[in-house]
Formats: structure tokens, sequence, C-alpha cells
DNA sequence: GTTAGCATGTAAGGAGTTACATGATTTT
DNA sequence: AAAATCATGTAACTCCTTACATGCTAAC
């Protein structure tokens, strides 16, 4: 994850580590806000592996810092990383959160295909939580409740808020079609549900 | 945090390795579900320290499981886990939610004191987004923009939601005091905000 | 000139995961 | 008797954290 966030945020604009942990403390909004311990090595595997590398002329100061840029193989790299499905559930709701903070460098389609990926994992999180409310085991208190109901709300309203992205990105998908000559619209359309399903 | 877990489950009730993974996923509503690499071994060296033991006569069944319960030392342990304050904050969203799930088991002082601790650590994520918003640096696009507003929406929903929770803890209090005798009401009030600001 | 913040790192370790291995029991 | 699922475990690894160490630069 913190390789795709910095991957992602050099490929923005050229930056040396330290400023490199703010702007994810800031960009995640307190979500995520990693260690130095962890950035500094991160980097320097990075470009050991060139995927990004230090630039002669960086952003803004003249000091000892190590301004870092992406390179050829590190933007491939980053387009791989983006659209990685990744099994580990624990952390999946911080590593979309990232993922979504790069979005604009996909496509459209593929966009659509990683925000109803996503959908569908929280509605697999809902069905978990309704089966629990509907079958109450023994030891169930007020509390153990309270956390499943708001589990649920919090869901349901993540799954809502997806809709709409979903609803926005085929907006422009369709207008881009309409732009370039209507007869192909359809077609486009299928295609997109066709990579969606495989 | 899966220690936690653990010994929590075991306090309200025996059972074996396999069992507790299951219950896990359950009473968190998918929101953590334990890989068996990580639970056993847990669960023996909870054994090895004494804080768990296995049963003789189990729960239900005589196969070959092992049923654990927790033992006296256990509950101490459980319960100094169960007010850990926790540094890591990327991780603390699930660690909270595992811990609102074991609330009955501490005086509704200490709960109170555990969901304020709460709402401040959502209001200062809350104002480093508000921040970010407010200072917006070059190479916010429209997606970065959508995780924070989302971000903060979810947020003060939360902190929404954990006031309810605080006020229905203060009003048990209150009623718990009217019931015991007006004259120390006010005294107990005045403790418990005190232990608050500690 | 000293405090605060910038900037980079290292060593040790925590808390989990994946992949694999194995066998017992129930269901079909 | 085959398949599913229950039940327990191990080895290697990932990814990140904490705590520490160091020195530079700006501000007061």
């Amino acid at each position: 994850m913190l390789e795709l966030a910095i991957l992602g945020l050099l490929k923005q604009q050229p930056m040396h580590g330290y400023q490199l942990s703010r702007e994810l403390g800031e960009s995640l909004g307190g979500f995520w806000r990693v260690s130095y311990g962890s950035l500094y090595p991160t980097l320097r595997r990075l470009e050991r592996d060139g995927l990004v590398a230090p630039m002669p002329g960086g952003a803004t100061g003249g000091r000892r810092k190590t301004v870092f840029g992406i390179t050829e193989q590190g933007e491939r790299a980053f387009l791989e990383l983006l659209q990685e499905t990744p099994a580990d559930s624990s952390s999946e709701d911080t590593r979309f959160r990232v993922r979504l903070a790069f979005f604009r460098y996909l496509p459209p389609e593929t966009r659509i295909r990683l925000l109803e990926r996503r959908q569908a994992f929280l509605a697999e999180r809902l069905d978990t939580i309704d089966g629990s409310l509907r079958t109450p085991r023994e030891g169930v208190d007020d509390y153990t409740l309270a956390v499943m109901e708001h589990g649920r709300t919090a869901t349901e309203s993540d799954i809502a808020w997806l809709d709409g992205l979903v609803r926005k990105e085929r907006s422009k998908v369709a207008q881009r079609d309409t732009e370039r000559g209507s007869t192909r619209s359809r077609r486009t359309a299928v295609l997109s549900r066709k990579e969606h399903t495989s």
C-alpha cells in the first residue's frame, strides 16, 4: 500500500521523503499516517528497483534533502498496483481510500470495475452483518448489537456513496461516447459490462 | 487485538479455536476475519502464559477439539487490554469496534471515558481533513476531494453516533445514582469528570 | 545561542497473512 | 465411499511500528 501511495504522489510531483509523509497524512485525512521507519526504507527499496530516481533539479528547495521522481518503470508498476485486488480484508478500507485518491490515472471503465468490486465487497460484509443480526447467538448484549448496527448503517451509506460515484462515472462515459459519434455508444456499453464480469 | 478478542469471547463462554474464529467473524460483522495461522499460535501463547486453560468438560461436544476457558489471570489481563490506549492509528477503527463489543465488562465511568477518548481521536481526524480541504494543494482532483469529503461525512456521523452512546451512558449513571440515594449523585458526577480529565 | 521543526535514517520487533499439511467427522 | 466441512497446526513472509540516533536549518 505504501509503495502505491509513494509512486502515486511522486507521479503528481517529485518530492523528498519528509514531504511525502506530510502529503500522505493530509491527502488521506488522518486515516493513515506512515512512520518514517517505514517510509524511508520503502523509498530506498523503490530506488534500488528503479521505480523512483533522485532528481538533480528537484521541486523547491536546495537543501540536503533528496528529491525523488517516478521513473517509467515506476509508472508501469504504479498502474499495476492501482488495479491489484488484495485478499487481505482487514486493511482493505484504508487501501481502497488510497486507490480512490489516484483514480484519475485509470480509464473510466476500469474505475467502474473497481468501484463495483468494492461495492460487492461491502455487500458481502452487509450480508455477514445481517446474518449475525438475524441469528442472535447467546452472549449478544446491547454493545455488541450497537457495533453491528452501526456497522450496517455505515456500510449501507458507503454502498450508496459508491452508487453515486458509479453513476457519475457512467454519465461521463456516456457523454464521451456521444461526443465522438453516436453509433458507437451502445457497443461501448456492452464492452465495459463484459470487462466487469470477467 | 486478537488477544483481547479471544479473552473476551472465552469470558462469555468456553470455546475451541475453530469456534472462536467463526464467532469473531460474526460478532464483528465481517470487519475482521482472523486467519488460523494467527489464531492458533496466539491461543497457545495465551495458554502458555496461563491466561486461558483447556477445560475438561467443555461446552458442547466430545470430539478431539480443545475447549479453552479463561483463567482468573486471563480475566485481569482482559480488563487491562480493554482499557489500553493504542498509539497505532491505522488499525484503531477496527480496534475500537472490538473494544466496544466487550463494553459490558467495564464500569459506566470507564465506558464514558473511552467513548470520549474515541471522540477526541475522531475530532482530531476531522480537523486534519478540514485543514486539507481548506488548504487545497496542487494536484487535488475530484477523486482526492471525494475521498476527503466522504471521510469527513463518515467521521462526523461517527462522532454523532458516539454522542448518542455517551448520552445513554450518562443517563444510566444518573439513574443509578438517583436510585441509591440522591445526596451522593453530585459528588459522583464530579469524580467521574476528574477521572476523565486525567 | 537555543529551541523548534526539517530531514534522513537504522535495529528490533509486533501482529498479522498466505500457503501448506494433516487428520477426524459428518453429510450426501 | 466421496465430498464437504470441522479442526488444528507450522514455516515463511509481509508490512508496518516503535524507539532510537543524527545532523541540519530557521526563528526567536
